[in-house]
DNA sequence: GTCTATAGATTGATAGAC
DNA sequence: GTCTATCAATCTATAGAC
């Protein structure tokens, strides 16, 4: 029988310091050693548990995305529910809030996964072939839902126009997801408001209004 | 002397290379065998001609966003001097319009440019220093012309939600300068507005409805 | 200016002892 | 499971012939 405690923690050693790694320096910007060396671990710790580097960025962003995934998923239903209780369309605001505030409370719910944040924030546009192919498969079933939703609450507009702007809601995120990089180009005495829920507010003020009335 | 045409050519051959496999495998992903093999030229030509991958990577965004910005630029001025002569405030559509118009035209003009759009949209999120930096070097002067033009657009609002705004309106413009994202997640039968001004028209429409009356 | 050849450093992965 | 040692395959950059 294997030493159960003593992989458990190994491999989470490895998990923790790859996504810290992989979020400062990208993928391919990150190597077997660094990651090894900052976990505290032998080089070959990562091929004998992982089985390869890609394998492992798979894991680093299957321990988060699982998770968050279930609550934006858990969130959503509990809209589409109330509303169809009610016999109203679903709120474009609700369907967004579900997808956007489980995404940015995660974030400030701890430094791994605000790392694991930056690196899928980045994998919609990677150039990295493997991070943006793990993260599709990660995020294809949400994204579904999310669409069908947005249809729902907007049941006579052109579907590539909903399409489209749904696209625009969930690029707008980007800043919020990335904070120092909102912070680049700032004036100076730009201060982000300390408190989620405003950043939130801002953010789906402008993602309503932008979707606006709609019906046209 | 030395052989200005071979020196021309051959470096263009290379920035055009360079621009396309950068744009497809990143700066990382792209080796000089590759560049010169795809350009035609021979391995030692990048650091004869440029220096080194990291000087060519300047010059290839340089070449496009030079003229790129003074297009913006030119454009923007243009917008504020219009408003100054009515004693108008500045509107917030033409100055996106101003920063969005020329950008999703210039990517359709050439190939090269295409390539370049698909750089320069990843370069805000990359992990790759070298890109974000030469980036940032570049549009910095651009980005506080803009935000100066959306403050006058906007003399009353606090500052702070001006910026984020705005950040959100460059956000949204991603998944329109990188087609194949967009198509990504796109429901089957999806297909973007053949005509670019028609995009440019959902993209402004959903910005300048996001930005909203905005003087609370 | 262009070329070949190669230096010098790194990389992911693995074989095999313990 | 962990370790050392190492392989084979990269890579950027450059020296020096033409």
């Amino acid at each position: 029988m294997v030493n159960q405690h003593a992989t458990a923690a190994t491999k989470a050693r490895i998990l923790d310091a790859a996504e810290n790694l992989f979020a400062d320096n990208g993928f391919r910007g990150t190597t077997l050693r660094a990651i090894t060396t900052k976990a505290g671990v032998n080089l070959a710790a990562v091929n004998y548990h992982f089985g390869s580097k890609e394998d492992l960025l798979a894991a680093v962003l299957d321990r988060r995305l699982g998770p968050l995934n279930r609550q934006r998923l858990a969130k959503l239903d509990q809209v589409l529910a109330a509303a169809a209780k009610t016999g109203r369309l679903p709120a474009p605001r609700d369907i967004l809030h579900a997808f956007f505030e489980p995404t940015l409370r995660f974030r400030e719910s701890e430094p791994g996964a605000r790392a694991c944040i930056t690196i899928i924030t980045r994998a919609i546009t990677s150039a990295e072939t493997i991070v943006r192919d793990e993260f599709l498969k990660q995020i294809e079933p949400m994204g579904r839902r999310l669409l069908a939703a947005m249809q729902a609450a907007y049941p006579g507009l052109p579907s590539h126009k909903l399409y489209m702007q749904t696209r625009f809601c969930l690029a707008a995120m980007q800043p919020l997801m990335m904070e120092d990089n909102m912070a680049r180009m700032a004036p100076p005495d730009f201060k982000l408001p300390h408190e989620l829920d405003r950043q939130l507010d801002i953010l789906l003020d402008f993602c309503c209004q932008g979707l606006g009335n709609n019906h046209d």
